[in-house]
DNA sequence: ATTAATCTTGACCGTTCGGTCAGGTTTATT
DNA sequence: AATAAACCTGACCGAACGGTCAAGATTAAT
């Protein structure tokens, strides 16, 4: 007995039923992101996101009951990202390579997923409403966790004395800024985005004056 | 013959007449500040802005036309912020006291106006609609400027080599950051803004973190 | 005192918003 | 074949939006 599936008897529909719910919540979700990043939270509208979606309005309602519903998984998806991309920090033992992993990590993020970063620096901006709770619970705790290694870092005289919660808020808004601040760069830079090799010297530069700038380096 | 009025024959009211205007164009334009910076250009309503300034809606149009008039209005006068906070920068011959001052100019400006800061994050946020040509045209000719005088300094051996563009970008990222995520940085400092000495130190260690990572300092 | 600008404002308008709902269709179970 | 659960959607609703306007109040120029 590989799985008890009694549970299911009442709403009695398998794996494979689900996939229409399954699909058309990604589907949804996916056009969200879009018009969330692109118009902020009151400037999208669910007409838009339908569009987007290529489905009638009245389904995103059967999905999702309200806007600010559907926003809130939106923004619990990036919330999680955000967290997972501390594991290179966490993974390796010496603080250069930890503190590399982590800003090239971010970078990364800010490279690939520039429309999730835009909603949490929308949401941060308008004083975050909906996610105030996970940042003084959730992520008060994880900068917490971080803040005691550099401490220790410290103390064992491996990199010099700072404000480690003040270094963090540095990287976060250096790596951030290259997602959230894209149209501004771009207007600074031809009216192109940054080629692939643009991004890849601003990467180097990033880490090399972070790392530089704490006495890790040299 | 101290001032010559005769242009003035048509409307012929004086300065004294035009205080009216000018009073309460200010009083709407300080309320438009507060809900741009609370709620995003979407958010905010007229409504909500004639309240803040304690005038009736109607009389809002009667001086700016449109919501987008008096949301123009207020990036112009953010813009001007942006690029008056430069002074100290060309002021001082050596890079390290050059870059020193415009650092702390911009975190200073961070601290005492942070709703300005969080409009114009919004507006790069949003893809610039309303401000493109401005960072195109005036900000990147300013940029072009600043690039130019650090590409000296490289070329006289002052500084050490790196990309001008990449290290004004994280300049803006770091200071602005203190502005246009206050809550974030709220929620992790046990739901208190940064006290004085927290954002002095905090100005102290941007300041010798980013000097020190390019090599101007030690 | 009269006239002309300028300023003020409650009431109103067309549009768009998030959200609802009844009735139909499709899919799964018996 | 019959039943039930899940899914789909055009039409609709009250509320709130940006903006208008006519009519009155205030101020300045003659």
């Amino acid at each position: 007995m590989k799985n008890d599936l009694s549970k299911y008897k009442k709403t009695a529909k398998s794996v494979r039923k689900n996939q229409i719910r399954i699909n058309n919540e990604r589907r949804i979700l996916a056009a969200a992101v879009k018009i969330f990043a692109g118009y902020g939270y009151q400037g999208a509208t669910m007409r838009k996101i339908a569009e987007e979606a290529g489905l009638p309005k009245a389904n995103l309602h059967y999905y999702f009951q309200t806007k600010e519903q559907l926003y809130r998984q939106v923004l619990d998806g990036i919330f999680k990202d955000w967290l997972a991309a501390a594991n290179t920090f966490d993974e390796c033992e010496e603080p250069v390579e930890a503190l590399r992993g982590y800003i090239e990590t971010k970078m990364d993020l800010s490279r690939k997923r520039p429309l999730e970063s835009r909603i949490w620096a929308e949401e941060i901006l308008r004083g975050a409403p909906l996610i105030q709770d996970q940042l003084e619970q959730t992520l008060a705790a994880w900068l917490d966790t971080r803040v005691k290694r550099i401490t220790d870092w410290i103390n064992t005289g491996t990199i010099q004395a700072m404000n480690p919660r003040i270094l963090m808020y540095m990287i976060w808004a250096v790596t951030q800024h290259f997602a959230d601040f894209e149209s501004q760069i771009r207007a600074l830079n031809q009216q192109q985005n940054l080629s692939d090799e643009q991004f890849a010297e601003a990467k180097k530069q990033v880490v090399q004056t972070i790392l530089k700038g704490i006495g890790a380096l040299d």
